[in-house]
DNA sequence: GCGACAG
DNA sequence: ATCTTGTCGC
């Protein structure tokens, strides 16, 4: 059971950051596509209820069909600060793999990891946290600069923060928005984006995102009623 | 000081 | 993230 302390404001969760930065391991080539066990995770929100929900699914990576899935639900403890989003999600992210009958394998997050003003983002916390090997995937550039990839599926360029490739804009289906890959923890990059499009199989986002996606959002609706 | 800014 | 109808396209 990883336990997880809510900082009390923005500079000690900054500080929480810098601290835990020096434990985020960049050297393993993390498992490959297509093998094992595969988890989405994310998060959904009723700010007015202070009600935050979250689900993991975990999807056979071959084939991609679903092993098993959890959810977990809790109060908002923390606002969104651009920079310091895992303080908002990881409380019921963490409490929801916790819950899961087996190893979730790779974890991909929506979110950045090394993209990240201090190289510390979602899915780098979460990795360090659990030790599991994490990778983000992002709908939005952030603040980070990318010249647009060509056209097919499989096409990237480097997202760069002034000169350092802190992750890629991919292309994960003819004709569509890239998505924003990018290292959690235990995972190179170009593995990272081979894990993304082997599970952007059918659709522009992972299909571990979509499930984990549709499923917290029908348990927070579930919550509410 | 102002704007931009993963979810 | 979330508030939200119809609509264009495969």
């Amino acid at each position: 059971m990883t336990t997880f302390r809510t900082p009390a404001g923005e500079a000690e969760a900054r500080a929480v950051q810098d601290a835990l930065r020096t434990r985020v391991v960049l050297d393993e080539p993390g498992p490959a596509p297509g093998t094992g066990r595969v988890t989405g995770v994310d998060v959904a929100y009723d700010d007015g209820r202070d009600l935050v929900v979250a689900a993991a699914v975990t999807l056979d990576a071959a084939t991609l069909d679903v092993i098993a899935e959890s959810t977990a639900t809790g109060r908002v403890s923390f606002p969104y600060v651009p920079g310091l989003l895992a303080f908002r999600e990881l409380p019921a992210v963490l409490a929801a793999l916790e819950d899961l009958p087996s190893d979730p394998g790779l974890v991909v997050c929506d979110g950045y990891g090394r993209a990240h003003p201090r190289r510390f983002g979602l899915a780098s916390h979460l990795g360090v946290l659990t030790g599991l090997p994490v990778i983000g995937v992002a709908k939005n550039p952030f603040t980070f600069r990318y010249e647009q990839p060509g056209p097919r599926r499989g096409d990237f360029t480097p997202l760069l923060d002034g000169d350092e490739e802190v992750g890629r804009a991919l292309r994960t289906q003819d004709g569509t928005k890239p998505v924003f890959v990018s290292v959690g923890h235990r995972t190179g990059l170009d593995n990272a984006c081979a894990q993304t499009l082997a599970l952007a199989r059918d659709f522009r986002q992972p299909e571990t995102t979509r499930r984990a996606d549709a499923l917290c959002r029908a348990a927070l609706r579930e919550a509410i009623g």
